[in-house]
DNA sequence: TATGAATGAGGGTTCATTCAT
DNA sequence: GATGAATGAACCCTCATTCAT
């Protein structure tokens, strides 16, 4: 991305009006959709300046995805303990890391989803890549010294992995989803976090060895 | 509703072809993106007469939704068999009854699908109800008349059902991932439903009481 | 280009105002000059509809050629008696029907010279080999059964066509250069015709043979 | 152009630079075309610089069109020599020169050229005489002292003037627009020149008296 | 002097919607 | 009922020109 060199020189202040509207535009617009004009709007800068710090729309995608990326790796991943050995005890801390981090860039975080999501995006290969290392790295962020010898053996472990995370990501997206269009900053979460607790200890309830098993 | 009279006089023919050429564009693509003039040409029809149908785009977008969860009610929840009493296999006999269902009609379903994701819809009333009801009827199919006996004693029922519920919404969502562009009429899916059961047999491994603990 | 139907369903009348406005705009401006958004002022259209009759800029481009092309061959080259064999009458008489056809369509004469010096043009091999084709017949109307026995014998005919055709071209750029910015219509071109032959008849004293040279 | 003192007070070589960029793009593009974007970054100056040494695109083009004609004087007129006094002669010693002149200054060349062919020019008068001048220039290079004794007695010898120049031009045009898109340093213009020497003694043939006549 | 960021009008093009026929 | 031509706003993008630094 050394081509945006102009953007850089950019104050910093700046430089976040623009990622900010831009993000906001691409996180709730798919990328066809998603209006320049609006994004220049918000961003309250003329209209070519955008495309003077960009060159076009697509490279300021990219850029974006960029962005969002290190900024979910900063404050996110690198905020996760993989000491953890306990799995159900860190995806737990995965979620309140999650937590906050979509509560401080929760745009960043739609955005992000969204790329998944749209199907002929035809990324350059150097963010392609990034995206794969991406997802690479949240897998061993998930899984990388777990304690196996805490599950059941009866049952294969790879798919208890599996299932667990599931169950964790149905529980978030329910959330999320009656969340939807409310200000998550009004939001009071503490209840949740007991409620999820609870199928937490539910999880280890069932997927773990229960000491009695032991006798 | 009651505005388009006027098209549902038509033969029953043309108005398939129009409500076919018009679900294909939004499955395809999302509402803003949809094209008018793709659907005319695809329904073989005037550009005006679309608009004396359906007056704009987005009360064909709305009669739509409508339709499709006609659809999705004659040829998914009306073949659930409710009388399967365990959990675990009335959600197997609902993701074959699924299955078949995505198979004859992939366009409802993936317009189905986008509904939801589209952030800003702002439906009408009777529209985001006739929703809530299809949601509400689609729980009574997965909870009515279940042996909650079967379950293990020392966790909460209705966490369950959710964790069985959100661990199989898991596994249906990473497949269709997975087999994103490809034409599914094409793959064998023989394979994945042997890999769903080994999931369904861990879940009642868990989840179920233990032939031992009747002893 | 059977693509633009919609544009010959249109009146003649009509078809005749775009057209125009057309080929003015692209003879005073070369293709990438030229202004869509003039066009249509000039042509009294909405914006939209040019482009609902040719698609883009390029079609509409290639669209006027074809048509230039048609003027061209049924006001200019049809009109064109190949009976006289005497190589500077012809010529003359070129020159005559070439004068009425540049003072019925000026545009179009201008355009089809601009055709030829647009360089990177890239046209459509329908179209390249109609120009070609143009040009070649252009020269069979020029030098087709000629009488070569009426040049003098100590100099080779072809560059005797050569010479003649560059001197009477020669006259005619520099008339219309010196005409360059005024109405052609308001012109007098009794005197210059009186002039061209004068011209033209030194031409056969020069390169035809003399009557004393027979005896 | 007194208000351009600010550009002529740049080193030499800076300017150079900045006329280089700027004929180059004006040479390979016409007016509307050309890009100040593109001349600064050639000429490896700052936006701003261009438009304070010359106010607007416009007077930069005003500018070019006398720095091209001083280089036109300088490396063309000021070469050919008028003490040949046999007008064909003279006018193969003209394309000699030409040749030269255009092989070193193709940019200058081209540039003049289309100054020519932009027809909504609107130049100012100092221009438009400077340019009327140089016409004229040309014309006493190219008539004075020329030994009019030569040419044949039965024909009005300025027009014979024209008929020769005519065709010169015309070989020369067609030439051109035969090597169109080649680089011409590539090509061996040896059999070229060879073939225009036949073509000057046709018309010395044709248009001088012959030996034989003062028999 | 010198820079290059900023502006806004204009470029070609698309598209939902209207309306004369 | 039915057509498809017509409109105009909005789309992404370019560019000469200005101006704060």
């Amino acid at each position: 991305m050394a081509i945006t060199k102009t953007f850089k020189n950019l104050d910093e202040s700046k430089q976040k009006r623009i990622l900010n509207a831009a993000l906001k535009e691409f996180a709730t617009n798919d990328y066809e959709q998603a209006s320049t004009n609006r994004i220049v709007k918000n961003a309250g800068i003329g209209k070519g300046m955008l495309f003077y710090y960009f060159q076009n729309k697509k490279e300021l995608y990219h850029y974006l995805i960029d962005y969002a990326i290190n900024i979910m790796i900063d404050e996110y991943f690198s905020l996760i303990d993989t000491k953890e050995s306990d799995f159900v005890e860190r995806l737990k801390q995965i979620a309140q890391v999650k937590s906050t981090y979509y509560y401080n860039h929760p745009d960043v975080s739609n955005f992000i989803g969204n790329i998944f999501l749209d199907d002929q995006a035809q990324l350059p290969e150097g963010l392609e890549n990034r995206l794969q290392d991406l997802q690479i790295r949240g897998y061993s962020l998930l899984y990388d010294d777990v304690d196996t010898s805490l599950f059941r053996d009866d049952v294969d472990v790879e798919k208890i992995y599996k299932l667990i995370r599931w169950s964790i990501e149905g529980y978030q997206n329910e959330l999320m989803n009656s969340f939807k269009g409310q200000n998550i900053s009004f939001i009071d979460l503490e209840p949740y976090w007991e409620e999820f607790d609870e199928y937490l200890e539910i999880l280890k309830t069932s997927f773990y060895k229960q000491e009695g098993e032991f006798k």
